[in-house]
DNA sequence: GAAAGCATGTAAGATGTTACATGATTCG
DNA sequence: CGAATCATGTAACATCTTACATGCTTTC
């Protein structure tokens, strides 16, 4: 059992899915390819985590749809008593970022404007299932008891992390351009 | 030549240092292990992207200097120039968080407070490293030709998610205890 | 005397990515 | 007609972690 098990028995113990559909869904939270996804809930199943029952579509391939069982439910709840571990950032930017004067004022300006770009499409991601919700709903589900509650505090995170790059981001180029207008 | 590869030659390239020392500068922006340092520096010397002088020293174990070649320094410019690869998040108290609702409420509010002390820890090292730095250039250096401009924007980078986390982490708990006030 | 820091390495195993493989449907 | 989406899987490879291995010095 990793942790990438536990996000799957995560998602699953909410709304039971597909492994494609899981994979879509973890996406923003843990990237991770359909190819580790499959063979791991064939493992969770035959080790009695999850069951599924194949679920046939007219218009689309069939599916396996898995769904949570007890013992599934109970090592998910030892798992969220456990000491959590320290996050981990892949950046190459940051690495980059440390050899800038490598490079030539474009390029580096580039860098910086790259990010920005990939961080706004993220945020405008968030932003755009944080309004489909708030429109179902009628409103922010900003109370624990509220099913969509941890929905919330996940798409304000993913908002967030965003505009701070950017704003870093934007911070750095105000920097560059300083020089450049000298 | 993978992207920790190119992150040990940006550092070498700017300081050469021991494989020890690389393994301490760069863990707060790429987190490897000693175990994956070693024998990567030892194929980049082998390929001729750095080469070592093995430094004797009488209070402390030899150790093995590496610094940057031409080949290497190359590599580095070309690196630099080309598509950053996406960052990527590992973080399995995002996964806790979708769980939210399978545990009490303390457990739920330790969950944040936890993470809130592990980035009031990263920040103070941050903020250490930037006043360290600050006191022997006696100012910021926040001009882009200073040498010290990418250590200084990196810090800088470091403290900003770290708070941008715990202002997350306390709405989060703000939130939480809302509900026990009720 | 034990623990922590400096210093380098190897081996085994876990985790993650890319490529290979298939096949239906829908949209442009 | 080609590309994208849905849907599931395997194989090979790259990357990363944990454990094994050694040994000296300083600090508590």
């Amino acid at each position: 059992m990793n942790t990438l098990a536990y996000g799957l028995l995560g998602l699953v113990a909410r709304t039971p899915s597909s492994g494609y559909d899981l994979m879509l869904q973890l996406q923003p939270y843990w990237q991770a390819k359909h190819s580790q996804i499959y063979p791991l809930l064939a493992k969770l199943e035959q080790e009695g985590y999850m069951e599924f029952t194949r679920v046939h579509q007219t218009d689309r391939p069939d599916k396996k749809v898995y769904s949570i069982t007890e013992k599934g439910e109970i090592a998910l709840k030892l798992w969220l008593a456990e000491p959590t571990a320290e996050p981990v950032v892949r950046d190459e930017l940051v690495l980059k970022a440390y050899c800038l004067q490598l490079t030539d004022d474009q390029k580096a300006r580039d860098l910086f404007m790259e990010r920005i770009e990939h961080c706004q499409e993220q945020m405008q991601m968030y932003e755009h299932i944080m309004s489909e919700m708030e429109q179902q709903l009628d409103g922010k589900p900003d109370h624990p008891d509220h099913p969509a509650f941890s929905d919330y505090i996940l798409l304000s995170w993913g908002r967030r992390r965003m505009k701070e790059d950017i704003l870093w981001c934007e911070w750095v180029l105000d920097l560059l351009k300083k020089k450049e207008a000298e």
